[in-house]
DNA sequence: TAAGATTGTGGGTAGATGTGGGTAAAATCC
DNA sequence: GGATTTTACCCACATCTACCCACAATCTTA
């Protein structure tokens, strides 16, 4: 089976360790390309989740970045948060990431993680931490679902 | 007699082995194009069963949701709902795909399913939970029904 | 109608996978 | 520069899963 090169879906429930150890999915590593040099850029996400990028999508991220104006403030505090916050990660032979103490305290990360595929980039998540959000954007507006539902054919 | 490539039409009476394995009927094998690699992606159907698309349907939904910035919240949101339930599955020699203990849940499934062929996707049920939706899909508004023949020639 | 092919279902097993922990090299601090 | 902490790499092991074979029921075909 060949899926996308560098793409992500499903849902995994996996444990952090007594090290800071977090294991990646073997079907998210199946999926990558070699010259991403088993290498990963974890970072803070939007939501209160860690961002993991293959380092080929964190290249893209990067060239992208420098293309953002700084004269805009909303550009230059996203610059700075999603710069400031990454650092690169090689998985080790068992196919775990060590997550950086700031990225756990800030992912508010316990034993217990969800690790979701997002298509170009894979989240981790303290599963309280998710289910919160989860409630919160019920509350988002149906209409504005319908609008994307309409972009895309499920 | 040959259909349309990846085209599913047709209601089947199959079961779920007690390893969460169900068959892809005989027919919808058939019909498959070669580059989708004997593989499906199943994920969460908008009614209390399981959408199964072959795996080259599934990735223009891939493409589209690749396109959702990650800056908008609801993009996140849409996203990530999509994407966390869905997973591949190859099916094996005698045509099974394996079905995730948590779609499992999802769909209430038993012993007995149901395979159902949606055109570009495959729908599996739980007999009585399709009979429940059913029940209760015979009370739409029958305007819905007439909004929908403009749009197609029955 | 009989023989062969196809299809749906059950189960065994080797290899892959997730998790814990040990140790030596590297980095850091005094 | 030496001691202490941190990090990267390795091995161990229980669990899970993909792959294989078996077989009965059904369908096809000569």
């Amino acid at each position: 089976m060949t899926l996308t090169n560098n793409t992500f879906i499903g849902e995994f429930a996996y444990s952090l360790d007594k090290k800071g150890r977090a294991n990646i999915p073997s079907k998210f590593r199946q999926t990558l390309s070699d010259d991403n040099e088993k290498t990963f850029v974890i970072t803070r996400g939007m939501d209160p989740c860690i961002y993991v990028y293959p380092l080929v999508q964190w290249k893209e991220i990067e060239s992208n970045l420098r293309n953002l104006s700084s004269l805009s403030k909303i550009n230059r505090t996203f610059v700075r948060n999603t710069a400031r916050h990454a650092s690169p990660s090689t998985y080790d032979k068992q196919g775990r990431i060590t997550i950086t103490p700031s990225l756990i305290d800030y992912a508010k990360l316990e034993k217990d993680l969800l690790i979701i595929g997002m298509v170009n980039k894979i989240e981790i998540w303290d599963p309280f931490q998710l289910n919160e959000t989860d409630k919160k954007s019920i509350k988002i507006d149906p209409d504005a679902y319908d609008e994307l539902a309409d972009k895309i054919i499920l």
